[in-house]
DNA sequence: TGCGTAGTTGCAGAATTCTTCAAGTCGGTT
DNA sequence: AACCGACTTGAAGAATTCTGCAACTACGCA
């Protein structure tokens, strides 16, 4: 194989690793939404939000296509909301390890 | 909150886009190991592969300790080993379709 | 106490990614 | 055809991340 599968993975949780892109498939996982709802939703230069699209549209997990003058997007796979998912779940669990340690290093003075 | 949400979703993200740490990941799936193993089983020096162990136990997706002059790591939560497996599945959709992409247009010509 | 193995840390140059600006494309509309 | 709105692309400087070397710490043991 040209490319090793545990690369492949880490170009695809690299492409998530960006407040934009995850803010995106946030806001697609509602289903397709146009490239001017995601501008005003996100806080962002229109050109730096497509390139942020362009990458993901590129590693293939999102998709676009046009609709009546708008460029609508959507997630290529509902996958895509289970991976956010399991991100938001360990995210919490490791937050709350955390907090667990703050109080029990507080307890101790 | 001093950190948006979606901000430190991008970093845990971030996080697992290194193929060092995507395979150190993998490799703790199935319990603790001690650096010297991963050492022997990733090719990367022992300094570099430091530096990454010390990322992912900054994120709090690993957590190590010492044992009998060896030091070992661990994932932090098993909810890591859903990541990586929902990661997996989306690279597999992602890679069919793209196959099926490939098929249509070599039909075509 | 002194040594050797096991890992870690600091750092600097190399490589990658981000952001923005300017210019360009693609479809509708008039 | 000319124009406009909605995006996209190219390119370059700024910012971040990666890698490897050298130096350092932590243990266990003679």
């Amino acid at each position: 194989m040209s490319v090793p599968l545990y690369q492949a993975k880490a170009e695809m949780f690299r492409t998530l690793g960006h407040p934009v892109r995850i803010r995106v498939l946030e806001l697609l996982q509602a289903g397709p939404r146009p490239v001017r709802d995601l501008l005003a939703e996100i806080d962002v230069e229109p050109s730096n939000l497509s390139q942020q699209l362009a990458l993901l549209r590129r590693a293939g997990i999102v998709v676009s296509f046009r609709q009546g003058g708008l460029v609508m997007y959507a997630l290529s796979t509902p996958a895509v909301a289970d991976l956010l998912a399991a991100g938001r779940r360990i995210l919490g669990e490791v937050l709350t390890d955390r907090d667990g340690l703050l109080a029990e290093l507080k307890a101790r003075d």
